[in-house]
DNA sequence: TGGATTTGACCTTC
DNA sequence: GAAGGTCAAATCCA
């Protein structure tokens, strides 16, 4: 466990140098030390997390589960249960989130993107109903980024997103603060231009994370008050909630 | 009042 | 024909 907090500290070490980075540079950084800070803020971070997902018992608490979609359903119970007339699309992601971090199991987990909601249908062989979102921006920027939410019949605190397609509107929010680079491809994403207010909240999540966190550890993010041991825990999942799961979602379909 | 959500109907796929 | 996916009118809400 010690070595798992000393993981934790390092992070928030380098996040807190970053920060001081940036409240003196006041929006003269070079990029290219902001992606190499952000790299090493994330990195750190992940080797907490994955530390602190070895000694969890329910690895599911935080764990992103990516599935490939290709020859099958997306779901939690066999296709076969499922029906297998689901149309057959590619560039499609899933993902599991746990409800817990929305604060309220009944509204789907928030990536950082604005979505509309389009359709709810009750699923063959589902207890709960599966909603369909598409992006807001559909509209004016013709994007076509749509997903699916289903909550697990197996574990009603869990949520099931299926991404479709990509986003082409000009909305990245975890871009913007954290310039990166695609693992896959090497590919540094740029911070693209915006019309939507979705970053400016991503922002101040993290933000706020720092400052509660490192600044003042007991008015974070959704930090619990109690303190202690838990409190840093918690506070991890919160930041790589908001650190990673930007991320994770459009990079592999643009 | 404009945008988001709900929900029944319709379309598409198998 | 059944089931998943989408449309669009009605409704809600800030």
């Amino acid at each position: 466990m010690d070595r798992m907090l000393t993981q934790i500290l390092d992070a928030c070490g380098l996040a807190r140098e970053l920060d001081r980075s940036l409240r003196l540079a006041a929006g003269t950084v070079d990029p290219h030390y902001l992606l190499a800070s952000c790299e090493d803020v994330a990195g750190a971070f992940r080797k907490a997390a994955a530390a602190l997902r070895e000694r969890m018992p329910q690895p599911a608490a935080l764990e992103l589960t990516k599935q490939s979609l290709e020859g099958g359903d997306a779901g939690s119970s066999p296709p076969e249960q499922r029906g297998s007339r689901k149309r057959k699309e590619k560039n499609t992601t899933a993902i599991r989130v746990p409800a817990m971090g929305t604060g309220n199991i009944d509204n789907p987990p928030d990536d950082g993107h604005t979505w509309r909601k389009y359709g709810q249908k009750d699923i063959l062989n589902s207890r709960f109903p599966r909603s369909y979102y598409r992006c807001t921006h559909k509209s004016f920027y013709g994007c076509e980024a749509k997903k699916q939410v289903q909550r697990l019949d197996d574990d009603p605190f869990t949520y099931e997103v299926t991404y479709y397609g990509m986003h082409t509107c000009q909305t990245f929010p975890a871009s913007l603060l954290f310039a990166t680079s695609d693992a896959r491809s090497g590919e540094v994403m740029q911070p693209a231009p915006t019309t939507s207010s979705s970053h400016h909240t991503e922002m101040g999540r993290v933000h706020d994370w720092l400052q509660g966190t490192i600044g003042a550890p007991q008015q974070g993010m959704g930090v619990p008050a109690q303190g202690g041991r838990r409190d840093v825990e918690d506070s991890v999942a919160e930041l790589a909630d908001a650190m990673f799961n930007p991320v994770i979602f459009p990079a592999r379909t643009h």
